[in-house]
RNA sequence: CGCGGGGUGGAGCAGUCUGGAAGCUCGUCGGGCUCAUAACCCGAAGGUCGGAGGUUCAAAUCCUCCCCCCGCUACCA
């Protein structure tokens, strides 16, 4: 096979505070249908991927669970290591940042930023919140102090840390950027970057903390640790073996600079801010392209485990098998926009493209070559019995067909330079398509009937086990398990790339397999939905005992203040206790709510007139999302009476109506027993 | 005027940068075929490309204004 140079590939390395979903696989197996290709493609290939492992957030989950950060992160990272193992990805390295390699380079890497100025000292206060691990300008932080982001409290914090000074470098990154428009991809982050960071002056970066322990050391200051990204984003050098003393090891010299950074569009600007002017404050060369994909949304939302909507890997791979997983995160994901995933979808695209058009052709073909043939196909050239007219037809099938087989690597080729697999893909399965026609055209049944047509018959055979054997090898760096089985039974071979452009390369005789295998079996979306179901219960049972540790963790650590939780399983937070006193002083009643209409300018706000005794309150509850406004009409509820009142949206309200909460966030009114007459206003007691 | 992403035949999308016959997959309907996994092949119906103006010989594509949907933000007593 020609040799086309050297192709380094990574993904961003996963953090390893919990199991990674399908979105997050996605990049994984992007990453690893792109090595398999350029491998397949003639190109000394290098894959890495790896684990996060640092940070405050996993050091306090560590101390939930009850295990050190070490023992934390090497359950966590084996996980998903085995994910990335499952959906068969072919990395080189799986890197994690707790590597003594890494940790040893980082700190040396730290101590030469340093050294040359590019590091300094000072001191970063604001409001930080540990669940986000970041700090937030004033503006930010929401009413009672809590996070903008995830809603937990934030907390006043000042620590001396280390600053990188990106303002030095900034011209130099906005010159590269401008004359290398493949640098970031799609085009329109470049815009994103250069709009919002780098045109209206870079901040420096924050790159050390001392309000945590775990993390890699800064060795000549006692009480810091390297904060995230210059930790995390070295690892695309680190793992090469780079030394920032000179002695890099041969393999970084090889390697380096990586072709391609894969990643996630929500840290493109640390992959094309900070990590080149890392590099450039290093004296090393840029990354050739940093790629900013998409995500993979369930049904059009992200996937979050409070809404019990995550898909996972594992699962996917144990009802549908890994290569139709692999194919349909790959097809299904367009270039730019957000691609969707649902169960049902995934059984609409196995069954149309993988069952119908692939698996379908493969089995006809075969069964007709065992039907007819004994299993032997040949290119016999030959029309034998066949009038000139039909003859004539027969070559024009023929060359129609072998002119778009052997055309389908060079449409391939261009569509993976560009990163646009889903495309690839694509172009591959027309091929199949295709062959299906051809079946149809050549009508090999009816030249089955006649004894003087064989060797005709035998030629369409040939042409067919020939174009799915070309098909099938551009398919295997995306489905590798499926290439390997299909020529198998065929009694071919995976070609390389290089033979793909000429047609019957291979010689002229196969032998099938008399015992084909279906390679993918229609799914009935009702069956496949009944295991999904266990799947999601037993997931939202898991979410639910985090979800209650995680309020757990946050009320030990915040003291008993009041907060709105999310947990999953009515496990409340204990409040302190109160005296007969105190409860007193809060006055209930029974009200009717008489007029109820929805709050023009919200989304959650209901707005209802209240018959409390002889008065009427204006009280707005944020439950809009599970009554309308007609069903509360004529509803007796709990009030809380007393309650100061507040300015909700515009509107006076004056009371609350309460409700229960469950797990999964839904309300219900509280309302009196069914059966007695309790007049409105009535106390509550 | 908070920020961002969208609105293209029933569904999901491509095409928009670089104007020039509206395309793909699924679904529906009709036909063909019987080698095959009720699969495969052919054909048809179905869109004023969110709306209104404008530029142009020509607009899904460029310009202006407006409407709607989805995230984020805020209200959630």
């Amino acid at each position: 096979m020609q040799d086309k140079g050297k192709y380094y590939i990574t993904t961003a390395i996963a953090y390893t505070s919990g199991k990674p979903h399908i979105g997050n696989t996605y990049e994984i197996i992007l990453a690893d249908c792109i090595a398999r290709y350029k491998r397949a493609d003639g190109f000394d290939v290098r894959f890495m991927t790896g684990s996060d492992e640092h940070g405050q957030k996993i050091e306090s989950r560590a101390a939930r669970a009850g295990k050190s950060p070490k023992a934390f992160v090497d359950e966590v990272a084996g996980e998903i290591k085995r994910l990335w193992d499952l959906v068969g990805t072919s990395y080189d390295r799986f890197i994690r940042t707790t590597d003594p390699d890494h940790e040893r380079q980082i700190q040396k890497i730290f101590k030469k930023l340093y050294d040359q100025g590019d590091i300094y000292l000072g001191h970063y206060s604001g409001m930080y919140c540990q669940e986000c691990e970041a700090f937030y300008t004033p503006s930010q932080i929401e009413e009672e102090g809590k996070c903008p982001v995830c809603g937990s409290l934030v907390h006043e914090a000042q620590e001396d840390a280390y600053f990188f000074r990106m303002k030095k470098y900034a011209d130099r990154l906005i010159e590269h950027i401008n004359t290398h428009p493949e640098f970031i991809q799609p085009v329109s982050r470049k815009n994103e970057m250069m709009n919002n960071f780098l045109l209206p002056g870079l901040q420096d970066l924050c790159v050390s903390r001392s309000s945590f322990t775990w993390g890699i050391p800064v060795d000549f200051a006692p009480g810091h640790v390297v904060y995230v990204w210059l930790d995390a984003l070295s690892n695309y050098i680190t793992g090469l073996g780079y030394d920032a003393d000179g002695n890099s090891d041969p393999l970084f010299d090889k390697y380096w600079p990586a072709d391609l950074h894969l990643i996630g569009k929500d840290i493109v600007r640390f992959h094309t801010i900070y990590w080149p002017i890392f590099l450039m404050a290093l004296g090393v060369e840029l990354p050739k392209q940093v790629f900013g994909h998409p995500w993979l949304l369930q049904g059009g939302e992200k996937m979050s485990k409070t809404k019990g909507n995550v898909i996972y890997a594992d699962d996917l791979v144990d009802i549908f098998g890994v290569d139709a997983v692999r194919y349909f995160v790959v097809h299904e994901m367009p270039y730019e926009n957000d691609g969707v995933i649902t169960w049902e979808l995934v059984v609409e695209r196995i069954n149309s493209d993988l069952a119908n058009t692939l698996g379908n052709l493969v089995n006809r073909t075969i069964a007709m070559s065992n039907k007819y043939l004994g299993g032997t196909v040949k290119d016999t050239g030959s029309f034998a019995g066949l009038t000139d007219e039909e003859a004539a037809k027969a070559k024009a099938f023929d060359e129609d067909l072998k002119a778009l087989v052997t055309a389908a690597y060079g449409k391939v080729e261009k569509k993976m330079d560009e990163i646009r697999a889903a495309d690839a893909l694509t172009e591959i399965f027309t091929v199949f398509k295709r062959l299906n026609k051809y079946i149809d055209e050549t009508e090999p049944w009816i030249l089955g009937r006649d004894e003087a047509k064989k060797e005709r018959l035998s030629t369409v055979l040939y042409n067919l086990v020939e174009g799915i054997t070309m098909g099938v090898s551009l398919l295997a760096p995306f489905m590798p398990e499926t290439a390997e089985k299909t020529v198998n039974m065929l009694g071919t071979s995976i070609r390389d790339f290089e033979t793909l452009g000429s047609f019957g390369a291979d010689g002229g005789e196969f032998h099938v397999t008399d015992k084909p295998e279906i390679l993918f079996a229609r799914l009935d979306t009702k069956e496949v939905m009944k295991k999904v179901e266990v799947i999601m219960e037993k997931q939202r049972a898991a979410a639910a005992a985090e979800a209650a540790a995680d309020a757990a963790e946050a009320a030990a650590k915040d003291g008993a203040v009041e907060e709105k939780t999310e947990e999953a399983v009515p496990e409340v937070e204990k409040k302190p206790e109160v005296s007969i006193d105190d409860f007193a002083r809060c006055q209930f009643q029974v009200g009717e709510i008489i007029a109820c209409e929805a709050v023009k300018k919200s989304k959650k706000l209901l707005c209802s007139q209240v018959k409390i005794g002889s008065e009427v309150r204006q009280i707005v509850s944020g439950i809009r999302k599970y009554y309308t406004p007609e069903e509360m009409v004529g509803k007796k509820v709990m009030v809380i009476t007393n309650l100061k009142p507040a300015k909700l949206a515009g509107l006076m309200s004056e009371g609350m109506i309460l409700c229960a909460e469950a797990p999964d966030g839904s309300l219900a009114l509280m309302t009196p027993e069914a059966g007695k007459d309790i007049p409105a206003g009535s106390e509550i007691g």
